[in-house]
RNA sequence: GAGCCCGUAGCUCAGUCGGUUAGAGCGCCAGGUUGUGGCCCUGGAGGCCGUGGGUUCAAUUCCCAUCGGGCUCCCCA
């Protein structure tokens, strides 16, 4: 029998010590801007009924169907969240976060999870940011949501992308669109694909999102949905355009955009990126008026965005840019003999106490296994202790990157230390 | 759910038209410097050639299966 052998799940990884930097820095963006946004961060359960999933995000989605990661326990159902905002809404109900009283402004930072097969820019489990703005029907809601996502990647330096708008209007709206569509494919409905099909019968406005090439011809031509929307939605949609205009941030309009969870209503919006190969959706995002009462609370309207983070950081890579602080050692100390050793690590917590990091050998090898090691860990400085040193009560300060000693008194050498570097 | 590709050292990959002890670069450890890193030199450790079966005198190499991984379609972040 072989030795045991243990993997991470299908689609699913390790995030190593080499990337945890670019991971934080990228999580530290997201919490300075959102903080200069004035919204706050809510974390909810990895884990959520299987009914609000299925009722949030729409019993008919590609995510409910053939997405979901479902267990029970007991008579209770639960599913691993595959999408954040049913259950930021569920949690906004459940606490009666209306009563706290104006516009709710949330973010949040997570992993999520899909049970598709594995590929370039697609996992099992992965992690998004996103914000829901809940309790607000103005445009100006639509306008700031747009405008932090494409603040992240402003301010991270992805600029090779493509913001496509569209409305999908409210209810009445698209109840009249709807029909027209419908109206529009139903004398080729056995030319078009056999989901498409199906999904005349139940979503016919999801056919416009096909990608399947014998629907294509019949999309073209299709009525679009901008000639149906009534009054109140195409002034929306007008207000929601000028603002991005203001702000000069570019779009274009797509009126077959109609994204993959039932919810939307009015603005839909998604980012792509040339620089992620197949999976090219790097955020993507739009208004939910009626998910709110959808879910039990009271009708309430809000817009939001989910992003990628594994695709953020894939188009970095792509582009070159590199989010890793190179972070440093400040004091390796090396010590020579038994004595030596144990006064390093007595030592130690001093150096740490004066705010800097300060690390020693572990493994009690050679001094040049020591000097190599704070090499390897970029130590700005290694502090070198042997008998000599504790007897004359004077010590080597090393500058590793000036190749440099200093010798002196312990208080010499830590004021040396606790000065700013050049 | 379907298709294509790939499994040889920690990593990236050679190689074997089937034939004794399977290689390189990088990394790791040690020595060259009995108290000094990064460069250089020398040496070392580290592989059941993914797993199981078949063909064969002989399989890491050929065949089959299986497991694991990657990519693609659909759809999404």
């Amino acid at each position: 029998m072989a030795k045991p052998s243990y993997n991470t799940p299908l689609g699913m990884v390790d995030i190593l010590p080499d990337e945890t930097p670019m991971w934080r820095t990228l999580e530290q963006i997201i919490h300075e801007e959102a903080a200069k946004f004035n919204f706050q961060e809510i974390r909810t359960p990895i884990l959520e009924p299987t009914e609000l999933i299925k009722r949030g995000v729409g019993q008919l989605t590609d995510i409910v169907t053939k997405e979901i990661f479902a267990f029970q326990k007991g008579d209770t159902h639960y599913v691993l969240r595959p999408e954040l905002t049913a259950p930021v809404v569920r949690s906004y109900v459940q606490h009666h976060l209306d009563q706290r009283g104006g516009v709710q402004k949330l973010y949040y930072i997570g992993p999520m999870f899909r049970a598709e097969r594995p590929q370039k820019g697609r996992q099992r489990q992965f992690h998004q940011f996103g914000l829901e703005v809940i309790g607000s029907a103005d445009p100006v809601a639509d306008i700031e949501t747009i405008a932090f996502m494409m603040q992240i990647y402003e301010r991270i330096g992805i600029k090779n992308f493509t913001l496509k708008l569209n409305s999908v209007g409210d209810p009445e709206s698209r109840e009249r669109y709807k029909n027209v569509l419908k109206e529009y494919l139903e004398p080729y409905r056995t030319q078009l694909s056999e989901l498409s099909q199906q999904r005349l019968d139940k979503n016919p406005m999801r056919i416009l999102d096909s990608k399947e090439p014998e629907d294509q011809k019949f999309i073209d031509k299709a009525p679009i949905i901008q000639d149906y929307l009534n009054e109140d939605s195409a002034l929306h949609f007008e207000q929601v355009k000028n603002g991005l205009n203001m702000l000069g941030i570019s779009y274009i309009l797509d009126p077959y955009l109609v994204r993959g969870m039932d919810y939307y209503t009015r603005t839909a919006f998604e980012l792509s990126s040339p620089d992620l190969g197949s999976q090219d959706a790097l955020a993507g995002g739009g208004r939910y008026d009626l998910l709110v009462e959808e879910i039990g609370g009271k009708p309430t309207p809000a817009v939001g965005f989910a992003a990628g983070m594994e695709r953020l950081l894939i188009a970095c890579e792509e582009l070159n840019i590199s989010l890793t602080d190179s972070t440093k050692l400040d004091v390796y100390v090396v010590s020579l003999g038994n004595a030596a050793r144990q006064w390093a690590l007595g030592y130690l917590p001093i150096l740490r106490a004066h705010g800097m990091s300060a690390s020693m050998d572990y493994s009690g090898r050679s001094m040049k296994a020591q000097m190599k090691e704070a090499n390897r860990e970029l130590a700005r400085f290694t502090l070198i202790v042997g008998e000599q040193e504790l007897q004359d009560e004077q010590f080597v300060l090393r500058d590793m990157e000036q190749s440099t000693e200093t010798k002196g008194s312990l208080d010499e050498l830590v004021s040396l230390l606790t000065k700013p570097l050049s």
